[in-house]
DNA sequence: CGAGCTCTTGACACCAATCAATCCGGGTGG
DNA sequence: CCACCCGGATTGATTGGTGTCAAGAGCTCG
């Protein structure tokens, strides 16, 4: 019988699910789903207890896995926010996205078996660690596990849907603040009350625009009464208008 | 004891793969790697036979498959080439990628179990046609396709990073056009001589440039001795040149 | 042979990058 | 406790790269 781990974090945050002595993962864990299927075979479950480790906490700016490192694991964001970077041979950073509790990251790495970028603590993160050599060999006897990764997968390839388009810049970061928001809620945290941990250099690098013009959209939409902004603190006021601007895209 | 395929294209640019009795797809088939794992087990073979399904030909601008359809195959381009597009509710295009003989197209319909695009013939392309839920339940009883699977859909992660990059216009170009020749090459093609089926209009798209941009970067790089061009027939003359081009990023 | 495209080339406008100055918050040390 | 410093954030002025508009050439197809 798998025994309880031990939480590390908020429990009202994140709360235990233990659904009579079906499901014992943490709640991040079966929220990516990556447990979920196992909740309803005993000897799965313990299975995939024994390759599950939590790990952090990880301070703002110290690297979860890096750029070349070899491919071992996949890791879910339990707590904290994380940035994934790729980083060119001259050394130019590109910002490939933001991970919020409950999102996997490092799946990017199965095919070249090395990891393609950085993965950075934003906060004071924690995470649930996924061998997945273990995790891949016990797919093959887990239907509905295998099922999982490729959902996983797939998803991944549509997130970078939103960065593709050619919009103009206030497009982009109302789609980016409302992509964080829905994010953030489908999580369970608040869809207004969004803690921004990272710098607007980072949101401009990830958006493609200068840190400046950041600042000066922010300020834009607080003036049109859409956000409330204190530095990294945001209220989304007007959710309808920035999914407007969001499609105010150009017309091709 | 699976019998041959027949072969519905030029047999110079696609033979079969046949190495003694073990591997017996067609090249495509192995190329993709979807069935290059089952060579080494005649039971799993006989089963690969029969999912994979030869369709063609697709005349330029018919539809391989369409947004919202329900996903139920993986193609892999066997001659010609393809666009995948996604359209927004207000009909936008977005070009999201072109595909080369050999490569996969479809995988990111495996989460939302809607194709979230359209595949679109930009000449007369033929493809071998994969039903998912037989290859994946195919999959859990061998653990090489599924590693390969796993693979596909990493790999198809890494190919996003390219458009990811804040670069001048013509450094994307540049790389756009190196990343193509490089793709060519790998399926035995030629990496100098390259037939782009494409309009103007969809690399502009795929690069988020207008056409026009698109004409003047390629008759500078003619103007340059970097390329010839002619039409839809390109020739890479100074490919290193080129490289370096692609690397003249903004720095960040 | 004309219709309707794609493609090219030119002139101009505009959005966002750049450069620069200032302000703010947090940490450090005297 | 305050002064200082430093990186991040804001705000302003200016520049330049690309988009847009427009006109014409070339191509394919009916």
């Amino acid at each position: 019988m798998p025994r309880k781990i031990p939480l590390i974090i908020d429990p009202r945050r994140d709360p235990m699910v233990d659904d009579g002595d079906r499901v014992r993962f943490c709640s991040t864990c079966a929220f990516s789903g990556v447990c979920i299927e196992a909740g309803y075979d005993k000897s799965a479950l313990a299975e995939l207890h024994v390759l599950v480790e939590h790990v952090g906490p990880f301070r703002a700016g110290e690297h979860v896995f890096r750029a070349h490192d070899p491919f071992k694991a996949i890791y879910a964001v339990r707590a904290g926010m994380v940035k994934t970077v790729s980083v060119d041979p001259d050394g130019k950073e590109q910002v490939l996205g933001f991970y919020v509790p409950g999102e996997v990251i490092g799946l990017s790495g199965i095919y070249p078996e090395h990891y393609p970028c950085n993965a950075v603590a934003l906060e004071t993160s924690h995470f649930c660690r996924f061998s997945f050599p273990a995790i891949s060999s016990l797919a093959t006897r887990m239907p509905g596990l295998q099922q999982q990764l490729f959902r996983l997968l797939s998803k991944e390839l549509g997130m970078t849907a939103m960065l593709a388009g050619d919009n103009t810049a206030e497009a982009r970061m109302a789609a980016f603040l409302v992509d964080l928001s829905e994010r953030f809620a489908q999580r369970g945290f608040s869809g207004t009350l969004l803690r921004m941990s990272m710098s607007r250099i980072d949101i401009g690098n990830y958006l493609r625009l200068a840190a400046e013009t950041v600042s000066r959209l922010l300020t834009r939409m607080r003036d049109q009464g859409l956000i409330r902004i204190e530095g990294r603190q945001l209220e989304i006021i007007d959710s309808d208008g920035l999914r407007k601007l969001a499609r105010n895209a150009i017309d091709r």
